[in-house]
RNA sequence: GGCCCCAUCGUCUAGCGGUCUAGGACGUCGCCCUUUCACGGCGAAAACACGGGUUCGAGUCCCGUUGGGGUCACCA
């Protein structure tokens, strides 16, 4: 668990931020990181703000943006204030990189990308770890090649340690001499990231930090800047990341990583990926399902683990099953009606989408994603003659025909079409007959639906209605018995 | 490779020195319910990586080993 020690309850002033790189979706990991800065900011009544570093000019694209805040927007997680644009503020970033240059806390580094290259090719020749050696670092600027274009570098601590008190990962402490002099500010002029975070976080008033473990390392560097700057110190918190079924970092092989993905392709609803997020390295007990509310009351960095944890489909997708069972009917059908409409292959209309909604109760419980809601609906509305899968065609034999066309006529006379007064009907049928009620009900199923599972047999005829039960049932017994 | 982090059932986790013959959830396997499939109910198998310490006592503290992960750019 975490290693946090003071109390994190009570009146406490906390601003967290969520700063994606918008070059692709929001990725499933970013949605988490997301998620716990969210639930620490509501927790405490503080802010949560969105920052976009957008940087990198190349691979930052206005679709990524929109793919990212629609993902929040669809997980709830609403941000304070306007989202900040990193890009937009290339120049306060550079107005501090030429402070520090001003206050002898950085200097102009004028080694190629040659040379550097080459730096770094002996270093690994002679086995020695890779960093930059300094040899701007106290040069006098009259060594400077004329007009040569150069970067400017943080004149780093050299001697000592550094300690970090995460409140996830504990006491983390590194040598300064394993941190090299980063760059600041490109020679084109522009800020690098490691400069770009911390003035962004300390001008946004960012009190915590929290994000993922793979930027634990960068917090060493940032807060060389801060402390150079003089600013105060944020509360730092990293949290482990998401691994796929094998243990590795969750990357492209292990299927969806897009919030996206898992709305549209794998049909989840937010609430169910929101609780299983919040479930993979953080725990209350044993509380599983966790509604909204409750996460906001109980969520703290205290209980958020140290070891990465793997991505569960099988759990996420049983999370779903829950949180569809529960969900409201009439939001159910609107979300399902286009790909019911897709499968049936025609609108559905008002009355369709009523109808829908009248069999969700029927319908929800046997579901563990949008897609099986929306396949499992589609009987309604196929038009007929329906299509036997092939399940249903074997089941649909000569003697099961005879069994059809019996109880076909013991219901054409039923006036009271409803699922009890069916089942009085039919049961006789089998009695008569001195077989399970199976035996008459699965021929019934595999002609009213195509399919050998469905809800319970007497609600699909009440739903499917007499018209329509009759002559889905006479398209199989081959001649209509009237 | 250097540095940093991690280590309880297959997976997510509870456990913050004694109440642990280690609890819950997903998954798996039985049984029940039952017109199918689900839902639901009941039950089972399943873990403290290993080795040293510290202590009256260690899953819980320390060290090491092994294993896993992260990170080492004028990318973010």
């Amino acid at each position: 668990m975490g290693a946090s020690t003071e109390a994190e309850s009570g009146p406490l002033h906390v601003v967290t931020r969520f700063a994606p790189s918008p070059t692709g979706f929001l990725h499933i990991g970013g949605a988490r990181t997301a998620l716990f800065n969210w639930l620490f900011a509501r927790h405490h009544g503080g802010k949560f703000l969105l920052r976009i570093e957008d940087t990198d000019r190349v691979r930052s694209t206005q679709p990524a943006i929109e793919a990212i805040l629609d993902g929040m927007r669809w997980l709830g997680l609403d941000w304070d204030g306007e989202a900040v644009y990193q890009f937009a503020r290339a120049a306060r970033h550079a107005e501090v990189a030429q402070e520090l240059l001003a206050n002898g806390h950085a200097y102009r580094c004028y080694a190629t990308a040659e040379e550097l290259e080459a730096m770094r090719a002996e270093q690994r020749a002679n086995k020695q770890p890779l960093r930059y050696d300094g040899r701007w670092r106290d040069r006098d600027p009259s060594e400077a090649p004329e007009g040569a274009p150069y970067v400017i570098r943080l004149k780093a601590p050299r001697e000592g340690e550094t300690t970090i008190e995460d409140r996830v990962q504990g006491k983390v402490t590194v040598k300064n001499a394993e941190l090299d002099d980063m760059v600041l500010l490109r020679s084109d002029g522009t800020p690098t990231y490691m400069l770009a975070v911390v003035v962004d976080d300390h001008d946004m008033g960012v009190t915590h930090v929290i994000r993922g473990d793979d930027h634990l390392n960068n917090a060493f560097r940032q807060l060389a800047i801060i402390r150079a700057m003089g600013w105060p110190e944020p509360i730092y918190a990293h949290v482990p990341l998401i691994h796929g079924s094998d243990g590795a970092k969750l990357s492209k092989r292990h299927g969806a990583l897009g919030v996206e993905a898992y709305r549209d392709e794998l049909g989840i609803l937010p609430e169910a990926l929101s609780n299983y997020l919040l479930r993979l390295g953080w725990g209350h007990g044993d509380a599983e399902i966790i509604s909204r509310d409750q996460a906001i009351e109980w969520f703290d960095l205290a209980g958020v683990g140290r070891s990465p944890s793997r991505f569960d489909t099988k759990k996420l997708e049983n999370l779903n099953g829950h949180y569809i069972r529960e969900a409201d009917d009439a939001r159910l059908a609107e979300l399902i009606a286009p790909v019911v409409a897709a499968i049936a292959g025609r609108d559905l209309g008002d009355e369709g989408v009523a109808l829908l909604q009248r069999a969700m109760p029927l319908l929800k419980v046997r579901a563990k994603d949008l897609h099986d809601l929306a396949e499992g609906a589609s009987f309604l509305f196929r038009t007929r003659p329906l299509d036997m899968d092939e399940r249903a065609r074997t089941l649909l034999d000569g003697p099961a025909i005879a069994l059809l066309d019996q109880a076909r006529r013991a219901i054409s006379t039923v006036e009271d079409w409803s699922a009890p007064a069916l089942e009085a009907a039919v049961r006789p049928v089998a009695e008569a007959a001195g077989i399970g009620l199976g035996k008459v009900a699965q021929p019934l199923r595999a002609a009213l639906t195509g399919r050998t599972t469905s809800p319970g047999i007497f609600d699909v005829l009440a739903l499917l209605g007499k018209e329509e039960s009759l002559a889905r049932l006479d398209d199989r017994i081959g001649q209509p018995a009237i």
